[in-house]
DNA sequence: CTCTGATCATTT
DNA sequence: AAATGATCAGAG
């Protein structure tokens, strides 16, 4: 595969790539870039991801930073039913377990993730195969005032309570539009974090994730 | 349907 | 192990 785009200038060329895009099938894309389809995502979960990325041009991979960092711009893949309705939570960076003291929402990597987000809808839904599953128009999102105020609260109370060392206590209801779950290879994963006694304890990594009924209201362009 | 936990590929 | 890209699947 000798596909690629480098990366773009400014947002004007980015977020016109992104639009170009839409209407397209998954099976148009990865001809044009002569890839291979798998049959289905179980053994490859990023790839559509990967797919978009070198359509947009996104060169700095496995890196802890935005996707466009030059541009503050973060790139997010979300797979669609047929309402338009985001079928999964969105992963948005690792939650740090051990080292928060001091940490503050506007110097944290999860608000630097957010700030900026070109969201491309996709079709998702298993019942559709793969190749024919269509990008919708894509959308580029910055939390208002509101919004803001809701994500660091949650972020304020997830962290406190992880200081805390109530990891295992964290539940969905612990945020309005964020929430946490593992995010590892598998169940076998371990990575420190604090104790209900402040001590040092192996546990599974845990991701941030934004819930599907947030991504829904960012999706759907209602803002309030 | 939501929630929770489990998992896959790849790179550094 | 930790970061990137995420989706799968069972319980209720």
């Amino acid at each position: 595969m000798n596909f690629f785009l480098n990366k773009p200038k400014n947002k004007i060329t980015l977020f016109a790539r992104a639009q170009a895009l839409a209407g397209f099938t998954i099976g148009n894309l990865a001809a044009n870039a002569g890839l291979e389809i798998p049959y289905n995502l179980k053994k490859d979960k990023g790839w559509i991801g990967r797919l978009i990325e070198l359509y947009l041009g996104v060169d700095s991979k496995n890196k802890a930073e935005q996707d466009f960092a030059h541009l503050g711009i973060e790139l997010k893949t979300i797979p669609i039913d047929s309402y338009g309705n985001p079928i999964e939570d969105t992963f948005v960076c690792s939650v740090p377990l051990i080292n928060n003291i001091g940490i503050t929402w506007e110097t944290s990597n999860i608000q630097n993730k957010l700030s900026s987000i070109l969201w491309i809808p996709i079709e998702g839904k298993k019942n559709i195969p793969l190749k024919m599953r269509r990008i919708a128009t894509s959308l580029l999102w910055s939390p208002n005032i509101t919004e803001n105020t809701i994500l660091r609260n949650d972020w304020e109370e997830i962290i406190e309570m992880i200081v805390l060392g109530k990891i295992d206590k964290i539940a969905s209801y612990h945020g309005t539009f964020l929430k946490i779950k593992i995010k590892a290879a598998n169940n076998k994963i371990l990575t420190k974090a604090i104790s209900d006694k402040g001590k040092i304890i192996l546990t599974l990594p845990r991701g941030f994730y934004l819930k599907k009924s947030f991504t829904k209201i960012i999706i759907s362009n209602h803002h309030y």
